[in-house]
DNA sequence: ATATGCATGTCGCAC
DNA sequence: GTGCGACGTGCATAT
């Protein structure tokens, strides 16, 4: 066994004894466990899987989530979200790793023939994580410069439960009329012109007053441009990266959530 | 350093040389690497990202993807997708890792401050993994046995595109109805409805003829019930696992896709 | 290449 | 808890 402080514990080509003992330390003491190996995997639960043997490595963190990976891919190809339990046995010359869920009750078997290494980690990590670019930073950025719809544009209200769903941006055009906004953070698919549309129904219902739906995204696909016109809506040329820089400039999300939103 | 045959070579908190050294060899035989330790990550790219300095572990695989895992959360907090082209440099005392992905232009620079464990693995899985219950399992149970739908069900035809998109189930009723059936695996959504709806609107444009709207799934939500009520539209309670285990009766794929789907 | 929809999606947020 | 929509969604598939 390989040690580092009390950091790191690593087996290099150990008896199923003892990584068993390795394994079960680290669900106790709440540490990331990395386990190389030939393995078997069974899931069963909202659907179910078999994968037969082959050599992957198990990821257990202290949360309680589970990965197991193949040499490739992005995805793992079987796992289980946090929150889950575990359990290690050995059983007919194999270790097994058991993962339970509840609700939806799922489970994770792993069947390790061989072990090549297995590692228990004690990771600490409190650094601050910060996504730019997102649909709220467009939000956001509208509310903050709403010339970026059009001159004259006011928001009043945002991420608007109107029934069936939310409303992005809502607001009052210069001539008075109520515009209604759909924001995509990428391409808009028909998709996209379906929500605004559905919204504007919605909304359409409540009020007289005349109401411009407007699609906000940094392009449309073709067809999609033909159903928007031919539904009478509009479109609205803006990149989340662009939205990301305005905020960037006018400073860390100023009390734009506070201000708006109160106008029920 | 640790070896065992040619399989696995796993570095102790080795220098910056050392790791480099390791993981430029693991890029170019094309192993599984793993590297834990303390690192900063940046990310740009459709959206960009910051991660600060803290205890992380990082996988490369031999397809070019790329995983940043924090101690907690199924997902990775930075990735990327298979197909990244990778580099290793020394810098200001630092590690760096950079990970390029052409279309969408992105870039992944993984920063460490210090290394623990680096670990370079030749895995070899060439396993088959078969998954079950999936909403094409429930399509197929359907062709096999459509008295699952209704006694006198006639599947026409299967994933048939009619724009706006793609039907999932089409066929005819006993009394000669055209019946179209959108499948669900889980508890539908109103995003659900819409699509059928959206499907049978297509298609009444091009017909004549009464259609019946069946949504097939394991649950509706509330609302749901009531949304399909009002657009005169059906249910039909259906569990993917059931499924599955008609499927595995039946004995595996037969030749549904060839007898199908020839009915333009 | 673009378009379309599934996914054991997961995750976060509001009610 | 349920409902709802975003996600750097990824992914397979069909045109």
């Amino acid at each position: 066994m390989r040690q580092i402080d009390n950091k790191l514990s690593t087996l290099t080509e150990p008896t199923f004894e003892e990584a068993k003992s390795l394994i079960e330390k680290a669900f106790v003491q709440r540490r990331t466990l990395i386990v190389v190996g030939n393995c078997k995997v069974d899931y069963v639960g909202r659907a179910s899987s078999k994968l037969e043997l082959g050599e992957r490595f198990l990821i257990i963190k202290s949360d309680g989530s589970l990965l197991v990976h193949r040499p490739t891919g992005y995805e793992p190809v079987n796992w289980q979200p946090s929150g889950s339990v575990f359990h290690a046995q050995i059983k007919e010359d194999q270790l097994e790793v058991h993962a339970v869920r509840q609700k939806p009750k799922e489970n994770v078997k792993v069947q390790f023939t061989k072990i090549y290494t297995a590692t228990s980690i004690m990771l600490l990590d409190a650094g601050d994580f910060i996504l730019n670019a997102s649909e709220q930073d467009m939000h956001r950025a509208i509310l903050l410069r709403p010339e970026l719809i059009e001159e004259g544009f006011k928001p009043i209200s945002w991420e608007k439960k109107v029934e069936p769903g939310f409303v992005d941006v809502y607001g009052m055009d210069k001539t008075g009329k109520l515009v209604v906004i759909e924001v995509k953070r990428k391409i808009a698919t028909k998709e996209a012109v379906l929500q605004l549309a559905k919204y504007i129904e919605a909304i359409k219902l409540k009020t007289d007053r005349q109401i411009r739906g407007i699609l906000v995204a940094p392009g449309l696909g073709k067809e999609v441009q033909a159903l928007l016109v031919s539904m009478d809506l509009e479109f609205k040329e803006l990149y989340p990266k662009k939205c990301a820089e305005i905020l960037k400039k006018s400073g860390p999300t100023s009390k734009l959530e506070t201000f708006f939103n109160d106008t029920t």
